[in-house]
DNA sequence: TCCCTATGTTTACGGTGATAATATGGTATG
DNA sequence: CATACCATATTATCACCGTAAACATAGGGA
């Protein structure tokens, strides 16, 4: 049989002793890179790893669980991306200012898994209560700074008010920076994304502090 | 032959007779209302319509013009939103700010176009140099209240930044009531997500005053 | 009268998610 | 060593989808 292989042929693995479910993630983030959750398809993934379509449902109960388990991974490191891009700071509104930075550069360097992140309707369990990818870590990285900034006086206002505004601009220019309008300005100027973002940042900071 | 009607049974219109455009516009809009873009399939709009799957392709080149006409109008609804929701006022800030809550109530209103109006993966012609879907008029609109307000000197800074800036954080705010990790929280609730928009765009505002 | 155009229909092809029944390799147990 | 079992992958199948080609009919001029 063509599938049987000499036991000492350690290199050669008819089956994939477990390691098909990270292979098929890493799969299905190469797709989405190169095509978008257009292009993603279970066959498609399957057939890229070399093994057939229903193999995957071993790993994962479906194209949503596929797409849920990166969308988790892509938040954690959201999380990270906003409190490193903090680090070198110290002045609580420029620590604000570099989350929000750190925001945008995370998505301009993971556009495909940006792309998907926010739309729950791709991967989002039926009513399954409201299950949580990791968003909340992002959320609370940016939740920090906001409350840090504002225990020292720097800004003034209702904290969860402060924390949409704050949220709600760089997701706003990360969205029109990949799919909007502007892409086609910004098309490949990531640096002129990045200062615009920083600029940005200022004017809602700005919009914060004490008169 | 069963197709056949007799000349004088004026009511009777075994075809659309030029109105199966309109009908399936009507459709697509409802479908996605009823179930977004994942539940909307030329087959499903035929289905309702009361069509065959391929009558579709009479009026629209498929799935992607199709959607891509309703994008279109939806679009200039939006731009509508805008102008109409700054009409009562005079201050420059004040219209200013009007046009952001203005905005964020066109997404609030018409959920499931605004989810597919950025994202033109779904319905954008293949390198069709950028087939504008009517977005540069709300785009216009917005320039404009900007515009007005810095020639009164109400605020201060690069045209195209502050225009960007009001964009992103009203497009964030739509975006993340309707998908994001907010919606949760305001889901149903859109007379404080409409208070919290204009809270937004007050910020943002006074961000772009002169100190 | 005859043909042309607009607008439908039927039928077909290939791709897709998902499930069921089946085969195979590894491993624990007698 | 032999057996049973489990995890994992396979093939086969189903219903749905977008798209397209081939065909049919209504209505309007030349």
């Amino acid at each position: 049989m063509s599938r049987s292989v000499r036991k000492n042929a350690g290199t050669v693995r008819p089956y994939h002793h477990g390691d098909l479910r990270a292979t098929l993630l890493a799969t299905t983030r190469t797709l989405l890179a190169e095509g978008g959750i257009e292009a993603l398809s279970i066959r498609e993934v399957s057939r890229r790893a070399g093994v057939s379509n229903a193999a995957a449902y071993n790993h994962f109960a479906g194209r949503g669980d596929l797409v849920r388990a990166v969308v988790a991974d892509a938040f954690v490191e959201l999380a990270k991306a906003i409190r490193g891009a903090q680090r070198r700071a110290t002045d609580p509104l420029e620590r604000l200012r570099r989350a929000g930075a750190g925001y945008v550069s995370f998505a301009l360097s993971h556009p495909a898994e940006f792309r998907v992140m926010f739309r729950p309707e791709l991967f989002a369990r039926r009513s399954e209560h409201d299950d949580a990818c990791g968003e909340d870590d992002a959320y609370a990285a940016l939740t920090e700074a906001i409350a840090v900034a504002r225990a020292a006086g720097a800004i003034v206002g209702d904290e969860p008010t402060l924390v949409l505004a704050a949220w709600s601009m760089v997701h706003g220019l990360a969205t029109l920076a990949l799919d909007g309008p502007l892409a086609a300005n910004l098309s490949g100027d990531d640096a002129r994304t990045r200062a615009l973002a920083r600029e940005l940042a200022a004017i809602v900071v700005r919009g914060m502090e004490p008169r």
